[in-house]
DNA sequence: AGTTCGGACCGTT
DNA sequence: AACGGTCCGAACT
């Protein structure tokens, strides 16, 4: 399947965005190869407005607010178990947390937290699709795939608080 | 009340 | 067969 990146500039830097002709497949944090794969093949139409969403949302989410309509996204790489879990993801409101075992009952698999957490850490659109609004049951910070320091600041911005 | 340890659990590679 | 963004109870301090 054909992918075309696009960079998104924040004011917390340059993020890297990946679409498909499904809609978005990965976003990036900063600090990645910048390098845009030249777009030589046209930019299917509707992937233009894809990116202003992206980039509009992105920078809502980056300033603690919600962000109104997001782009379609493009989960067709995860497994069945991982669409599960960022669906699931999807559903906890800025400002709230759950756990990992918290997300594990709600997917009626009461003794998967921790390949909840593999799941998580599996997420290819952090920060929209928020793995970070997931903590330890002991309501600790977990882990985060793009460093524990974005995990932080984004709940931060969200106003929550950490043990 | 806080900390550490050890096993159990589950999806993915 | 091994590895994690885990959990929970038990045994300490």
């Amino acid at each position: 399947m054909k992918l075309q990146s696009f960079p998104i500039e924040t004011e917390a830097g340059v993020f890297m965005a990946l679409f498909s002709v499904r809609g978005l497949t990965s976003l990036s944090f900063p600090g990645g190869s910048r390098r845009t794969q030249d777009h030589p093949a046209p930019v299917p139409r509707p992937m233009v407005s894809w990116l202003r969403q992206t980039e509009r949302a992105l920078k809502c989410a980056l300033a603690g607010g919600v962000p109104e309509d997001l782009p379609p996204l493009d989960f067709s790489s995860g497994t069945e178990f991982q669409k599960a879990v960022w669906d699931a993801l999807r559903e906890i409101p800025a400002g709230e947390t759950r756990s990992y075992a918290e997300i594990a009952r709600r997917l009626k698999r009461p003794r998967a937290a921790r390949a909840v957490g593999g799941a998580c850490g599996a997420n290819p659109i952090p920060v929209l699709v928020p793995c970070h609004r997931v903590l330890a049951a002991n309501r600790g910070i977990g882990g985060f795939s793009g460093g524990l320091e974005w995990k932080r600041r984004l709940l931060q911005t969200e106003g929550v608080a950490l043990a």
